[in-house]
This record gives C-alpha cells, sequence and structure tokens, in this order.
DNA sequence: CCACCGATTGTTCTTTCGGACAATAGCGAC
DNA sequence: GTCGCTATTGTCCGAAAGAACAATCGGTGG
C-alpha cells in the first residue's frame, strides 16, 4: 500500500513497483485517514507511508496502524533526510525509512528486507535479517527452512516466497514439505502453529 | 494411533474407529517403544494407549510421547479402572482416560473431544470444550469460529474439521474465510499465526 | 576420496483451498 | 416487529498446495 499526498510520485511509484513482478500494489491513497480506512480491506504486507502529509500527521497513521495491525511492516519513505524523523518513526513502529531521493531499487529492496522482519533504514546499510544459528534450531530446521516458515507464517504463497528468496516455486515446496516432515505437521497452517509451540515463531515478529 | 498389546483388540477397535468414516487409524502397534518409534511417520492426531503392556510401562510411552510431541493427544484406554491409574495419567499428560469396558461410541467421543482440546476423563462425564465467553474475544471473533481455527491449527483439512463439527466443508469454507477477514490474514497460515499474535491460540494446546 | 546432507530444480497429477456469486434460519437488540 | 449478526448450505471455478516420482551440485566429515 502505498500512502502518499503527491499523485505523481503515487502512481509512478505504484508502477514501478508493478513492474517488479513480485510485488503488488493492493491501494494508493493520499492521507493518513485513507490508509487506516484501506488497511482492512486492502490486506497489505507492507505500506510505504509519507509522514509529511496535510490533514493528520503522518506520524499518527503510522501509530495507528501499528497499533491496529503490528504485523504490517511500515516502510516511511518521506522528503525529510532528517534524522530525529527516522527516530521518531521507527520509535512509532516503522520498520524502515527511506528518503523520497533513493532509487526505485532501493525501496524494492526496504520491502523485500522488512517482508522477512529485518530493519531498513536510508544508508543503504543492508543489514541481512538476523537468523539464529543453524545448530540452535529445533527439530533439525535449516535456516532456510526457517526464512521460508517466517514467510509462510505472513500468508505467502509458495510463488510469492520464492520470489522473495529468489529460488523457485518448487523449491518453495520442497522447503515447506521439510518443514512440515520436521515439524510433525500435516500441512503449512499446522506448521506455523508447530513453529510456535516450538520457539522457533514468536508474536509480533 | 492405537498402542495396545492385545492383538484382538487392536485391530477390532482399528476396525470399529474406521468404520467411523471420518477417523482414520495411521498406526497400530502393540508396545509403548514401537509408538514411539511410529511418532514421526505416522503423525498421529490421538494415540490410544493402553498402560498396562509387557516391557516397558505404559507411563513411560505416555511420557515420552507428551515430551516429544505435546500436540498429539494421548487417551489412555486401559483395563484398569483404577482412579489412582487416572490421575497418574492426567499428570503425565494424558488428555483422556477410559476404561478397556467402556463402548466404541465413548472411545470415538472422547477422540473427538480431545481433538478440540478438552480433556475426557471416563464417568460420561460429557465436558464440552472451554471456550471462552464470545465477547473476550479480539477481533470480533465468535465462538464457532475460534473451534475452526483450532482444528485449522491442529493440521485438519476443511472437510475433516467438517466432519468433527458435523457441519459440511461449505460452511467450514466461510468460517475459514470470515476468521481470515477478521484476523488479516491471505489464507490459513496466516491466520493461525494471528491467532496466536492475538492470544486466540496458545502453545502446548 | 567418498558418503552424506542441504539446497536446488523439474514434471505431472490429485486434492484442497479460496473467491464469487447467492440464500435461509435463528437470535438478540432496538 | 424489524434490524443486524451469526451460522448454515449451495454451486461453480480458478489457483494453490501437496504427493510422487527423479536428479544435480556443493560443502562436511569420515
Amino acid at each position: 500500500m502505498i500512502v502518499d499526498d503527491h499523485p505523481v510520485f503515487r502512481t509512478g511509484l505504484a508502477n514501478l513497483l508493478t513492474a517488479e513482478g513480485d510485488l503488488e500494489v493492493v491501494a494508493a491513497v493520499a492521507s493518513g485517514e485513507a490508509a487506516v480506512a484501506q488497511l482492512g480491506a486492502s490486506q497489505p504486507h507492507v505500506v510505504l507511508l509519507d509522514l509529511r502529509m496535510p490533514g493528520h500527521d503522518g506520524f499518527e497513521a503510522l501509530e495507528t496502524i501499528h497499533r491496529r495491525r503490528p504485523d504490517v511492516k511500515v516502510v516511511v519513505v518521506t522528503s525529510s533526510d532528517s534524522p530525529v524523523d527516522a527516530d521518531r518513526a521507527r520509535t512509532a513502529g516503522a520498520a524502515g525509512f527511506l528518503s523520497k531521493h533513493v532509487d526505485q531499487a532501493e525501496i524494492v529492496a526496504a520491502i523485500r528486507a522488512v517482508c522477512q522482519g529485518a530493519d531498513w533504514v536510508q544508508e543503504g546499510v543492508r543489514r541481512p535479517v538476523a537468523l539464529p544459528a543453524a545448530d540452535a534450531l529445533p527439530c533439525g530446521i535449516s535456516v532456510r527452512e526457517l526464512e521460508v516458515l517466517r514467510l509462510v507464517r505472513n500468508g505467502f504463497a509458495n510463488a510469492e516466497i520464492g520470489r522473495v528468496l529468489g529460488i523457485t516455486e518448487r523449491t518453495v515446496k520442497a522447503h515447506v514439505k521439510a518443514l512440515c516432515d520436521k515439524l510433525g505437521a500435516a500441512d503449512r497452517a499446522e506448521a506455523v502453529a508447530r513453529g510456535f509451540d516450538h520457539g522457533l515463531l514468536k508474536t509480533g515478529e
């Protein structure tokens, strides 16, 4: 979901993201209120939010979104490069912070990062998702499998997971199968439940 | 999974349960060791366990199963009607306790009950699943929907859920759809995750 | 050096899921 | 008594998931 009061930026970004192929723009709205209102209907995984908008402050929208749907990742994309804003945004629950001046590639990278639970702050400082050491995982779950499980838990389809991780859907299926076997689950839904049981997944991640 | 050292009882019960239509016997073994060994391969939802068996005590098997797979429900079906055994079994993690003298109907009822997270102890004292009051549920989730969610979480397919709850698969689909909508989930797997996030589901249930 | 394991991908097939229509009955609220 | 919500069921259909074969490649540990 794109939230920006600048129509050109909004539509332009929507087109760029759609062109990525694996990203879908489920809504593009001009205000924080509209964004909040659209949360239920659009079911975005990620919200790209401009902080500087007329009417309600973008921070309010950020806080509301974070409170109502803690699972939705919010990436602040604003014209302000102020580190102060970045800190405030992070505190308010943003998973990412970007200047509007960055190029498309970094926005896309940020989206992919937050999808996996990583934070992303400007600077191009790519911080890969913090994954536990392999030997610390229960049931012989591999690091790769945990990555897959985290995406499954967030409602990603196999094909989507493949695009996010840069592998084919077939491989994702193999990982999901392995997960179900190792966790003793009948399907991906039970695998998620067992993930919580075994501490592989935690609420609010 | 049926665990009993008496072949006739074992096979007879297997046939009776299979005849129910909605129950499947994934394994029928004669010892606690075999039961533990079969846990991974058979993936039972429920284990019917006889406590009085040669070799290792049935209690050991019960404890092992409960420790290794806390999600698997164990119903103790034994020739002992001793309340002491019942208490020990409950303490060791059994979800149900039945005498071998009960009829098929009660065994089946016990299986269905523990599937939903209820306990079941002899006496024919039917204690319905303890479900929270409707007004205490987050996101406007109804009691019925929570029942469905609990079964989804345990790897039940829609048709299986329908049989357990006595409704059609179509209705189950409606409930799952409602759950996904209310929880903001893209599919049943994410619905389970959101269930944990919102406290509707808890680990080890 | 070879065996083992994890990650990867391929094809095909069946089953299941989830969406989009729509519709009825019961129950508490106003 | 009507309004609204929940539970229930129906059909049709496309998309997704999962099973069942098999196979390659790069490390790790004997």
